[in-house]
DNA sequence: CTTGACCTTCTATTCGACTGGAAGGTGTAA
DNA sequence: TTACACCTTCCAGTCGAATAGAAGGTCAAG
């Protein structure tokens, strides 16, 4: 695999910038480039490849040192399968609670956001004040504070 | 309402940090609060409710700012409807399109998981190396850049 | 009156994923 | 030769949401 371009032409072909494939270099996502005699870096197709493959990881939203770790794990063909196995378990289940929270805020809006319109409406077309903050929200006691009735689980640090 | 707990008091019942409260305050999230003669924070019923409004609103995706200008709108008793409105607009296609990448995602995840998960079963059980990655991967080619298949719109930076 | 828990303010640091800019070398075309 | 795009390294800064720590004040119990 010979490598044939320079760097911009690398940004140019995967679309990310300069600076981001250096910082890539000094993380260890992408491999030392060779250089030419005047140190500039020269990449392949491969890179071009792993680059693409990052940017998917990214997408599935998997953080730059888990992809290092996968990639690395690859390269040296150590067992990554029941790592990346058990890290896209834990991602489906990160995505899954984000999902399930997601919908219930979902609905929690919708509902909100009809009200507050219907309230809107009610008034006269001359009224200066806010009827969804004067009425809609009094009318509910608690402000801004009700607006929201949504139970979890929590966890959060302590002082 | 009569403030009646200190700081510590307040982080214990709605599980923020002191620091994290303090930090409130200073964003505006968070009204000043009285003090003690000593200078000491109290905090009312009030607060406690703030809190965990600020909390559900932070789970649904809102930034801190966010949740700043909706507490102080609310306040304020200005003519924050249409603002209001807007904002839930806002939002609400906000988080229609987190959903919709969220759901493709999700399947995509899966799918992935699925395939790896059977191709580690069909290997020899004495089988030391990986083989998502040795066959899963390697008979699709270009190693792990084959795996994520994700079509996707994308953007991102320059140079 | 001292210990210890709790409080105050202040400034600094963390994290992830970069981006920006300075100062200077390279390569090519006019 | 000069202009210009492109490359190099190095150091600093950004953003959001806090957290960490230093130096010191307060308050109740023993």
């Amino acid at each position: 695999m010979e490598s044939n371009m320079k760097i911009g032409e690398l940004a140019k072909r995967t679309g990310f910038s300069t600076k981001a494939i250096r910082y890539y270099e000094l993380l260890r996502l992408l491999p030392e480039p060779d250089r030419t005699e005047s140190g500039y870096r020269m990449y392949s197709q491969k890179d071009v490849e792993r680059l693409e493959f990052i940017e998917k990881a990214k997408r599935l939203g998997f953080s730059l040192d888990d992809i290092r770790d996968i990639l690395i794990l690859n390269e040296q063909q150590e067992q990554p399968c029941v790592h990346v196995l058990a890290l896209l378990d834990q991602k489906l289940k990160q995505v899954d609670d984000v999902l399930r929270d997601l919908k219930a805020f979902r609905k929690e809006l919708a509902r909100l956001r009809k009200e507050s319109a219907e309230q809107l409406e009610r008034l006269p077309a001359d009224a200066a004040i806010c009827g969804i903050v004067e009425r809609g929200v009094h009318a509910r006691g608690e402000a801004a504070l009700a607006w929201l009735e949504f139970r979890q689980p929590g966890k959060r640090g302590r002082d």
